[in-house]
DNA sequence: TCAAAAGATAACCGATCTGTAAAGTTATAA
DNA sequence: TTATAACTTTACAGATCGGTTATCTTTTGA
């Protein structure tokens, strides 16, 4: 199996857990959803939990790089990016297929704090906060951890809400309820 | 069984499904550490999902019932009260055996939103809103939907992060930024 | 061309899953 | 006291779980 087909498999597997939840999908259902048997499912990974976290580190390494890419493209200075993460989130939101956060459902799934799927689930929230950390240092905000701390609340929040809550486009929202705090947060002096 | 042993049954199996996962509790596990026989369970609920929608339901109204109260005690006027929610989600927050929003893991593990446990859970949700919404008409502010939304994002992202990110005291955080939100809001002309 | 690696299929293992049945025990209430 | 309802324990059924093995086919690379 070439390096790419194993990814290919990671990548369907990632498919299969995202759509069904991690302990609901057996390995069985997975070899037949990405149609490599399990065999040689099993002759790469020694085990369901391995594979988990592959997938886990899959979707950090592509979620990321796509998030940032699309704040990067929607926002300019690093403000304005601070208020595009919400009209990236609005972008996910409207996939086809978009079920919630990945790692937010590992977490609730995977408990146990020394789970590696949970470590690695929660290693993923961090480096997001301190990317949102790095645009408000940028922006030249007097307080970046409120600030960051502040858009990822908001943001967190509408991931929950495009899941559970019927609120008609909830990154609109909270992008309104960003710019408004922004607008009132002191500058650093310089 | 009297109907405060059933009770006791389904509040028991709380315990168990918030601590362990629903999919990951098998019915042995519950009927153990309820201390109710197998036999007796499925004597008053038909399947495990019907003791998981009761429980569910119990949670409902006795979380409400609690955060309600503990934001009625923290906060006199309908403004301090939307700031309250945060104090009463600190108190949650620091309880012993506190793992995140169980309507949020139900979700996740019953992604189906055709499934009662889903819409429950749903339902669980878009109470809170509207009881946000409710303080924020009586607060007299001009966009109470807006309001409303943005404290329960605010609120939602606090719990997601008192999980799975290394803030402390996220709901304080959250507090800040609710409390210049609020002050920057305009107020209904009468 | 041909050996070696990697794959598929399918049967299987022991454990666990939801849910049931049988048989005996305890609590309740008239 | 005694009939009844509710409980317990134990065993079990049938399916599915994670994971393995044996056999055969396909792909690959020198």
């Amino acid at each position: 199996m070439r390096p790419s087909k194993k990814d290919e498999l990671v990548r369907k597997a990632l498919d299969v857990f995202y759509r069904h939840g991690f302990h609901a999908s057996g390995m069985d259902l997975v070899a037949k959803e990405t149609g490599v048997s399990k065999t040689a499912i099993y002759n790469h990974f020694r085990t369901k939990d391995d594979l988990i976290l592959a997938v886990i580190k899959l979707r950090d390494e592509e979620f990321r790089a796509w998030m940032v890419s699309r704040i990067e493209t929607y926002g300019e200075t690093p403000e304005e990016r601070l208020l595009a993460v919400f009209d990236a989130h609005a972008e996910w939101f409207a996939q086809k297929g978009f079920f919630g956060c990945l790692f937010v459902k590992a977490c609730a799934e995977f408990q146990d704090p020394a789970h590696p799927v949970h470590q690695q689930s929660c290693a993923h929230q961090a480096q997001g906060i301190a990317y949102y950390h790095s645009l408000a240092v940028a922006a030249g905000f007097a307080d970046p951890d409120e600030i960051a701390r502040t858009i990822w609340f908001l943001a967190q929040g509408a991931i929950v809400a495009a899941v559970m809550a019927a609120i008609d486009n909830p990154a609109a929202s909270a992008r309104v309820a960003a710019a408004k705090m922004l607008a009132c947060a002191e500058r650093r002096s310089v």
